[in-house]
RNA sequence: GCGGGAGUAGCUCAGUUGGUAGAGCGUCAGCCUUCCAAGCUGAAUGUCGCCGGUUCGAACCCGGUCUCCCGCUCCA
């Protein structure tokens, strides 16, 4: 673990002292669990998005894109359920330190008298055999009588403060059902808070015509209401996919390491419409498909798994996560969801209008239904850029800290590095720059030894160096250096674009996925 | 939100019983160098997280506050 915790910590200090990311307003001392992308981790990030939109929208026909906005009109949180399921109301143990859902705490405890009238029931059963009347029993018996009472008092009580929002009375009810601490069995609770997930915000610029809107907390929704558009305007067939990345919004409770948990994140999502039915089909299809575009860009395959979910959303019937080993231990990156028609049914239920596909070949018209893949932006930055700092030993012993980025998706492809910065080496140099820049990132570094200019860009990240020495003016040739093998070899300038390209192009790397 | 730890240069960190702020690396300028950092010369950079208190004097002591890290709770 503090291995892990060390690792992780050159991680943190390599992003920031390279410009890949820094914390949010730092100067005012920050803002918790927000972070901005630097001059490099801009690039990074954009190639990511980039890497996986190609893969998505341009290598798939059936497969378009979408930017919807991150305000959206406030029912559909309503019908997508996050108004009720991202309301969590909160208590703490105050002796225990341990925090738990009121209405958990409370559902559990009448859980526990129904274990108790059935109990009571069994054993009746087991008395009286054949005989016994259970409806009989369960209206006259005094003690089920009394317990099922207080249960259904309790189940009164929770579903009225729950609906009212009563908070007070939500810790009365625990007070008064003398509820504790399922770990420390103390009593001594603190207020009920609530803790709404989604971040509130107001539309219209006085108060009093002031709409309520959400940031979305998913972008999965912008797909949703726009099924039908983009269906119709882009005469899709199903089974047929949205692809769409944005920015989602959490208030999360804890926001923690580094960018892996944030406030404000990017989801690259995409939602795919099938016929009821062949959900499974194209679930198994994406859970494969999606696993190895990950394996694509060979940051090992022993660094990603699977988990199926057992507790399933309210919108799924099946669900994995693929799994990532980060500097902290594996844990989710993306998502696979079979989502059903739950979204869909919900919206036309709220709307009142229609969302539904007309099946040629069946002759019918159905809700589809969906199977979403779901990945964090920030996430996959942190997974590749975590797995791909490394410190290695040389073989004479010393050492180097080196960023082995994929290529493809590296924020500068190539350093263009002058021998000596004099005897027109650099000339030639910002020659070879003014041509590769129309296709590539490139830089320029004519300062300190060549040696130290190489170690600079390893760190950095850059897949390659081309170096112009007293032969380039000869010949119109130089040497490229590979970042990982420290290989170099001789190339004619003219050659250079069409070797870069090569080497970082999406076609090189996506083709891996076949 | 609770508990623990921590905030000093771009990064990693020293800083004695309170007496004007340091190192290594990095950065910048120049020199030297025809291929893998740790040669030479010079330079810049800190309200010691912030506010207040004690003191002749606070990076250091006290109080508050903010932020970060670890754990717990939560996690579509």
């Amino acid at each position: 673990m503090a291995k892990q915790d060390d690792t992780f910590k050159k991680v943190i200090s390599h992003a920031k002292e390279y410009g890949y990311i820094f914390g949010s307003s730092e100067i005012y001392d920050g803002l918790s669990a927000v972070y901005d992308y630097g001059q490099n981790g801009a690039e990074l990030k954009k190639n990511i998005r980039e890497y996986w939109w190609k893969s998505m929208v341009q290598m798939h026909e059936n497969i378009v894109g979408l930017d919807a906005s991150i305000f959206m009109h406030p029912t559909t949180w309503k019908a997508s359920g996050h108004v009720d399921a991202f309301n969590d109301p909160l208590i703490d143990n105050k002796d225990s330190k341990k925090r738990y859902r009121a209405d958990v705490l409370v559902e559990d405890f009448r859980e526990k008298i129904n274990q108790k009238i059935e109990k009571d029931v069994a054993k009746a059963k087991k008395r009286f055999g054949d005989a016994f009347d259970e409806q009989e029993f369960r209206s006259t018996n005094g003690n089920v009588v009394r317990r099922q009472k207080q249960m259904d008092e309790i189940t009164t009580e929770l579903t009225r403060v729950q609906e009212e929002n009563d908070l007070p009375g939500f810790k009365k009810l625990i007070e008064d059902l003398d509820i504790g601490c399922p770990e420390s069995g103390s009593k001594n609770w603190t207020d009920v808070r609530q803790f709404n997930l989604m971040f509130g915000t107001k539309l219209g610029a006085s108060a009093d015509s002031a709409m309520d809107l959400y940031l979305r907390p998913e972008t999965a929704q912008g797909i949703f209401v726009n099924f039908l558009n983009v269906q119709k305007t882009g005469r899709m067939k199903l089974p047929f996919g949205i692809a769409q990345t944005g920015k989602a919004f959490r208030n999360e409770i804890v926001a923690r390491q580094f960018i892996f948990r944030m406030r404000e994140f990017e989801q690259m999502e995409m939602q795919f419409f099938v016929r009821p039915g062949e959900e499974m089909k194209y679930y198994e299809y994406w859970k494969e498909t999606r696993l190895k575009w990950h394996m694509s860009l060979g940051l090992g395959e022993e660094n990603y798994r699977f988990h199926d979910h057992d507790k399933l959303a309210h919108y799924a019937n099946a669900a994995a996560d693929i799994e990532f080993n980060f500097p902290f231990g594996f844990k989710e990156l993306e998502g696979i969801h079979s989502r059903t028609d739950f979204d869909l049914k919900a919206h036309e239920e709220f709307s009142g209008k229609k969302l539904q596909y007309f099946d040629h070949e069946l002759n019918e018209n159905y809700v589809p239904y969906v199977v979403e893949t779901s990945v964090g932006l920030d996430r996959m930055f942190l997974a590749v850029f975590s797995k791909s700092l490394k410190e290695e030993t040389l073989e004479d012993g010393s050492s180097r800290v080196v960023l082995k980025l994929p290529a493809v998706l590296a924020p500068t492809k190539a350093a263009i590095l002058p021998l000596v910065k004099k005897d027109g080496l650099p000339e030639l140099a910002l020659e070879i720059i003014g041509d590769l820049k129309w296709n590539f990132n490139v830089t320029y570094d004519e300062k300190d030894a060549v040696g130290r200019r190489y170690r600079r860009q390893d760190a950095n990240g850059t897949p390659f160096c081309i170096t112009v020495d007293h032969q380039s003016l000869e010949d119109k040739t130089v040497t490229i250096r590979d970042r990982d093998t420290m290989q170099q070899e001789r190339v004619a300038i003219s050659e250079l674009g069409s070797i870069l390209g090569e080497k970082t192009s999406y076609k090189t790397w996506l083709s891996k996925l076949k």
